[in-house]
DNA sequence: GTTTGTAACTAAATCGGTTTAGTTAATATG
DNA sequence: CATATTAACTAAACCGATTTAGTTACAAAC
């Protein structure tokens, strides 16, 4: 079962590479390549499988059929969802992904994108950590196709995926703030994400139109690093304090896991004592004791609507403009905010 | 900020190509390549950022330095916390990962075979759907490397990484039987996966030991496509059959998370009528109500060890025998079977 | 009977590297 | 002084495709 090649087909059928190349990537017709020759090469193909080395085709062709996802972490069920989204709309389209976890590294996330571009890749798609404004900066200015989801950089022009982080928390404060909880803290991650700022600002939204004053003392902040241990500190002050919260907002999915858990250790009754609501979810969340009130996200149509995008942007009939797309969350309520 | 290439460094340094191809690989000094020149060059390619196109260097190299992986979804979450770890020590490595998901569909996890063989990747790791003896009987006879993960074919001499799934079911089986428990329901997937086989001998052997008639009709076998209705309708049958189940064992996660949903829907308590053992977990098992006891993978090891394993075979300095790693895996004992 | 047109091909350049097999000039050896 | 050795390089082939710019042979047109 050798492998066969260009050269040994054209050899074997007395025909020169040109001619198996033209006829193989159906531009036998346009070639004038007598039916008679097709078929011998078509039918040699086939018998002996050939199949093109994408290497050497991408490297004359300049292009791969590849794509390139780069993602915060692919063991995020949040990321993974959307990579099998984009993965399977990509292959339908005859492209392959290969991806990259930067994990909210910066530099990193840089040396990931370089490397995909000596890789060749037709496209990317990039859930960035928002701090490589120049990576991307120059990304664009070179008119490199890409795609960035879940995170943008608002003051950058870039086709980009998101959801509405700002109406999410806002909707999800303004329904505990609905069933009468006043004292609302939030649990969040240290600044740095643009889309950790906007879920901040739909909290603090939420409050204002309800008229109630914030409290610093009320936002805590964990580090990535170490969110597990910060949490529970955080849960612990935030139901000492002496206006200890009667509810709880989790700026994501990780951390409601880690505050539930704790909330449970400390005996505090949820949602009686405190309700709790969570930006984004995990599989069980409906499940959970109790289980949790969520903002969903449509990882489906962040996929897909990025591989759209990205797609147009490769085949070069995109519009000019750069095509910014919101997504809709929603709020998935259960039983954790005391409403059911 | 144009490119740079080979070519343009050997030009402007009046140099040939072979010499700054051979610095610029380390191999430099075996060839006798002046401090001097190398010096200039090396600054050079620092200063112009020069990166080695990856198709052209894998075209003439034969290989890729990149490895695919082939699983059945990336989305699950099991699959995606392996893809994860594979990823991180495989770059770690120099090796970039391309990935796709068979979704169980042995026809097309030969073709995504094929496809990354086309684009040559130096090595693959594969949770096979089982089906698929022959193209992996043909790896193996043209010595390409592999390693098959989570799934094997058991009589077929490759290398693989699987956990003990036999041991899995057993230990959580007999976990239920030593608190008591007598009529015990198997909820699975229909057969086909030799995992899969494994993990109900596992229960059955375990019904053995502890000298417990087995019952055919306590064994109740969903079909992927459809398991959250069957997995409801098993459910519905087990808990009313003339004696009814007073535990459950589920084969895999995601059936656990249905099952458990649809006990709770039929107000049934967990543990005290029925109590539930779950083979693998989801993210937030330990949150839900009643905390689910599950057989836990260890996920890390499976990828680097594969991994491993992988780059021995690549680097050829493997060993001529195949190497089959069979991990232990742990119980986590939490509410659900009762015990605590 | 020369020119034009066209059907059916093909030689050779190219993509951007790696690698083999030398070459050249200077130095060491007998 | 002729020969061998070595340091420091390089020309050109090669990887396996794609693609540009022809070529050849024959029929049609003027």
């Amino acid at each position: 079962m050798k492998r066969v090649f260009l050269k040994d087909i054209a050899k074997d059928l007395n025909v020169s590479k040109t001619t198996v190349s033209l006829v193989l990537n159906n531009k036998g017709d346009e070639n004038k390549i007598s039916q008679d020759t097709q078929q011998k090469i078509i039918a040699y193909a086939k018998e002996h499988s050939y199949v093109p080395n994408q290497l050497a085709r991408g490297l004359s062709r300049g292009k791969s059929e590849t794509i390139g996802l780069v993602i915060p972490n692919i063991s995020d069920i949040f990321y993974a969802r959307i990579a099998g989204f984009i993965e399977r709309k990509a292959k339908k389209l005859g492209y392959t992904v290969i991806f990259s976890s930067s994990y909210e590294d910066p530099k990193k996330e840089g040396e990931l994108i370089q490397s995909m571009l000596n890789r060749q890749v037709d496209g990317l798609i990039i859930a960035s950590t928002q701090q490589n404004r120049e990576e991307i900066q120059s990304l664009k200015a070179n008119d490199f196709p890409f795609v960035l989801i879940d995170r943008h950089y608002p003051d950058n022009e870039t086709d980009y995926v998101i959801v509405d982080n700002f109406e999410g928390t806002k909707k999800a404060t303004a329904h505990l703030l609905s069933l009468g909880r006043r004292k609302i803290g939030f649990v969040t991650l240290k600044p740095g994400l643009e889309v950790i700022r906007q879920r901040l600002l739909g909290y603090q939204k939420a409050l204002e139109i309800f008229g109630i004053e914030p409290i610093d003392e009320l936002i805590h902040e964990v580090s990535r690093e170490n969110y597990e241990e910060e949490t529970v500190n955080g849960i612990k002050q935030l139901v000492q304090f002496p206006n200890a919260v009667d509810a709880l907002v989790f700026a994501t999915h990780y951390l409601t896991a880690a505050g539930l858990r704790e909330l449970k250790r400390l005996n505090i009754k949820v949602p009686q004592e405190v309700a709790i609501v969570s930006f984004d979810e995990l599989e069980a969340f409906d499940l959970t004791d109790p289980a949790i009130t969520a903002v969903t996200q449509p990882a489906a149509d962040i996929g897909n609507v990025a591989v759209d995008i990205l797609m147009d942007k490769i085949k070069g009939d995109a519009p000019l403009t750069q095509m910014g797309r919101v997504l809709n969350i929603e709020l998935a309520i259960r039983r954790s905010c005391g409403s059911v």
